[in-house]
RNA sequence: GGGCUCGUGGUCCAGUGGUUAAGACGCUACCUUGACAUGGUAGAUAUCCCCGGUUCGAAUCCGGGCGGGCCCACCA
């Protein structure tokens, strides 16, 4: 028997049994057609959250069905764990560590998190394969992500070569975008006098002057007719050094004078523009981020160089105008210094030259929601440089190349995985000893080819079968990094085929009022404290509910708390059904017209279901489901037949238990992809000695039984009656229980409709009359 | 500034050319009816952002505007 509520303990009792079981394992390539998911490895903070949730939620919905359509779904749990957060925090812990400890302890921290994560999935009722884990930080990841490169290398995508990078001069380190914070401060706008080519003066405007000795350019926007006469020709700066004037589109009439001086490095602009416009490179920042090459200033930092230098041109009265001015500076997120481009020898892929392919082999895959593709095509487009995909760093992938110090040479490493400490000796053809690269990968690098990874490339018989992978689920958030990456590695650099087939969008969960959830805002929900209060098959509808638009959305505890009301409806329900089939011989007698009219609903509710499916409208099944279930089904449906079910009528209560039976059936299989769990012990007491499974996540997914349209709309017409019966019954304060008389002008319905009708809203006689209705005296119940 | 996206009852959201615009939460009235009060029956609440166009017909398609959101670029 069901038990009295549905309750988490049985959700424990679940996974507890599927993961005894095994049941989602992977057990090898088989007849059946594969499916293997690209799953999104989670950074492994030890936190999963809303996001996580959501996200990993569609898939799983995904993963289920698929397992029911019999497919041989292949899902394992990968996890990114490298990265400068780990870095931060095992620093903060042990304080400074030689290397190689270091990373041991990055490695042990990340196993923790991994099991509290982990911990937070297997309640979510997540089905992933935990047997076929995959970990970044792995010596095999490690092996794998340094062969993709040495295939990259081979065919000149992968060099080494001289660039700007953000590098913060406190930490003397180099940084990532992601790791710098923006700051808002007012700083002084500077007007400075330079001359034009016949001596006359020119005025541009600058917020650092200080990096005037490495003023390159000076440039115009190319329809400011201020200085259009200027173009191709040379400008003194105010330092006295020659330039040439060019024109830019990128340049703003209106800021300044609309005169500007381009140094290297400035801010990332300048690099845009001396990329752009093959400008000379002058580096004005030493090592420790002091100028340099400057005569007078050097050994400052630049602040106390601005200072000093605008105190000289005032002398010289070039400076003509101060105004205030407020910018936006990048500062190191952690220390709060503002971060300068420091030229140095980084590793590259080569992205400019592929944009096309990229392009291309983005069109291959099936974009669900379609717009997602072009926020591909911006960031193809958009893209300035090649990809810096070297850090460093120490909690990282190594990259496996050596390098020549003196001429400059670089050779891939012959064995792999490559460890620099442990590194052979090499030496370069033009004498020297070579040194074996110590910086590590940018994560995206290891993320990269987590579609290879999945299929089991290079070596695992087979791969080849699960490589397109069927599913990239992702936030659209990285489509620029994730996706466009993995596109250009795993589709372009290695395979030349693309990584999957679909790649389906979501959005981010934001908070109940609209913002994003922020530690500092105070309006962070978490799943674990949810899962406190509510199933985890309630949340897992709140996700279905939210979506797969790949639209941002508020958490809405309605949505949640409606979930959790339709578990107890269904088990409620099934509890009724249950109930009303004891005694039931498995025979099937004559459908009447309202079980054909519920089998009929319960095919459009299948098909609209499944169509659902097939289109990642997770939303629409849901709502598909709740409809149906609840409306066509208990409230109507349930109390149709009560009267069968108590009553005499042997061969008419049959006819519904087969009805009832047959349509939970179906139901909690088409619902156990969202909700699991209640299907699940549902199957188990209910269902499961008919089939002889052992599980539902395997059961075939239901198809549409024989088709009645005509009964369909028959009962139609009856339900209105019955409709208008029950809003008599409210208006006059009848109780819906209440026996009563029916007046009738007289109607098209059927003899046997008008039966159901009685014996529905318990009618005691229907007499030929205005529509109205009269309660019945109870008389005879009260001498009994 | 560029790209994308959205704008539907008090709130959230479905519907993407065709009869009285779906649902949820909230609200009102009634109903302790033998699965469920985490329930049931009924009810009120919508200029479908604005303007113009296409069409026999537009919430739905097109153009323009206004207003949110996201991402990118952000001023030397």
């Amino acid at each position: 028997m069901l038990d009295k509520r549905f309750s988490q303990a049985i959700e424990e009792k679940w996974q507890t049994e599927w993961e005894k079981r095994g049941t989602y394992t992977f057990r090898g390539l088989d007849e059946r057609p594969t499916y293997a998911i690209d799953t999104p490895p989670p950074f492994t903070s030890g936190e999963l959250h809303m996001g996580h949730t959501l996200s990993y939620a569609y898939f799983d919905f995904v993963a289920r069905y698929k397992r029911m359509r019999g497919f041989n779904v292949y899902y394992p749990q990968g996890w990114d764990t490298q990265g400068f957060p780990t870095e931060t925090k095992v620093e903060k812990k042990c304080g400074r560590l030689p290397c190689g400890l270091f990373r041991e302890k990055c490695r042990e921290w990340t196993a923790q998190m991994i099991d509290k994560m982990k911990d937070t999935m297997v309640r979510l009722g997540f089905s992933p394969d935990w047997e076929h884990q995959y970990l970044t930080m792995d010596s095999e990841y490690h092996r794998k992500v340094q062969l993709s490169l040495h295939l990259m290398y081979d065919k000149d995508m992968v060099y080494r070569s001289e660039h700007p990078v953000f590098w913060c001069y406190k930490c003397n380190s180099a940084l990532a975008k992601t790791d710098t914070d923006d700051l808002e401060r007012e700083t002084l706008l500077n007007h400075i006098l330079f001359k034009g080519p016949e001596g006359e003066g020119l005025v541009i405007a600058t917020t650092r002057p200080e990096l005037m000795y490495a003023c390159v350019a000076v440039m115009y926007h190319p329809d400011d007719e201020r200085y259009k006469n200027l173009e191709g020709k040379e400008v003194t700066t105010a330092l006295g050094k020659k330039v040439p004037v060019l024109p830019d589109r990128d340049v703003d009439k209106e800021y300044g004078t609309g005169l500007l001086m381009v140094c290297t490095f400035g801010d990332k602009q300048d690099i845009v523009w001396a990329y752009r416009h093959k400008l000379p490179i002058v580096s004005i920042l030493d090592g420790r981020g002091k100028l340099t090459g400057t005569g007078g200033f050097d050994g400052l930092k630049p602040k106390e160089a601005r200072e000093k230098i605008i105190e000289k041109f005032r002398e010289e009265e070039k400076i003509l105008k101060q105004e205030k001015t407020t910018q936006v500076v990048k500062v190191h997120d952690r220390c709060k210094t503002p971060v300068e481009y420091a030229l140095s020898k980084q590793w590259f892929a080569d992205i400019t030259n592929h944009r096309e392919e990229i392009k291309k082999m983005a069109r291959e895959v099936r974009w669900v929601p379609e717009f997602g593709i072009n926020y591909l095509d911006d960031w193809a487009d958009s893209v300035e440089w090649d990809w810096v995909i070297s850090r460093q760093r120490h909690f990282g992938t190594p990259l496996p190349f050596y390098y020549c110090p003196k001429c400059g040479e670089t050779e891939k490493a012959d064995e792999l995985p490559f460890y620099p400490e442990k590194a052979p000796e090499k030496a370069c053809s033009c004498g020297e000893k070579m040194k074996p690269e110590e910086s590590v990968c940018d994560c995206w690098v290891d993320s990269s080819i987590t579609p290879l990874m999945v299929a089991g490339w290079p070596d695992r018989e087979g791969w080849e079968r699960m490589y397109p992978n069927a599913l990239r689920p992702q936030g659209v958030e990285i489509i620029r990094t994730w996706a466009f990456y993995t596109i250009y590695r795993s589709g372009i650099g290695i395979t030349g085929k693309k990584p999957w087939d679909v790649v389906l969008l979501n959005g981010n969960v934001l908070a109940p009022d609209g913002r994003k959830m922020s530690k500092s805002l105070g309006n962070v929900i978490s799943p674990t404290d949810l899962l406190k209060q509510y199933p985890a098959d309630a949340l897992r509808q709140w996700a279905a509910m939210s979506g797969a638009m790949a639209k941002d959305r508020p958490f809405s505890y309605e949505d949640i708390k409606f979930a959790k009301s339709f578990l107890n409806k269904v088990w409620n329900a099934a509890k009724f059904v249950q109930k009303s089939l004891e005694g039931y011989d498995g025979s099937s007698p004559p459908l009447s017209d309202i079980d054909k009219w519920i089998l009929e609903s319960m095919n459009k509710a299948t098909e609209e279901c499944t169509d659902a499916m097939e289109n990642y409208e997770f939303h629409r099944c849901a709502r598909k489901l709740h409809d149906f279930f609840w409306h066509d089904f208990c409230d109507d449906y349930l109390e149709y037949v009560k009267y069968r079910i108590y009553g005499e009528d042997e061969e008419s209560r049959k006819a519904a238990q087969h009805t009832l039976h047959e349509v939970l059936y179906s139901f909690i299989k088409l619902l156990a992809p969202i909700s699991p769990h209640i299907s699940e012990e549902i199957y188990h007491e209910m269902f499961k000695s008919r089939e002889g499974e052992d599980t539902i996540n395997f059961m075939p997914w239901p198809e549409p039984g024989p088709r009645f349209a005509k009964e369909h709309r028959k009962v139609g017409q009856m339900r209105e009656l019955v409709s208008k019966i029950r809003q008599a019954k409210a208006s006059e304060k009848i109780s819906q229980g209440a026996e009563i008389l029916l007046y009738l002008p007289g109607t098209e319905l059927p003899e046997e409709m008008l039966e159901e009708v009685k014996n529905i809203t318990r009618i005691k006689e229907i007499n030929e009359g205005e529509f109205k209705i009269e309660k019945v005296e109870e008389e005879k119940e009260k001498e009994a």
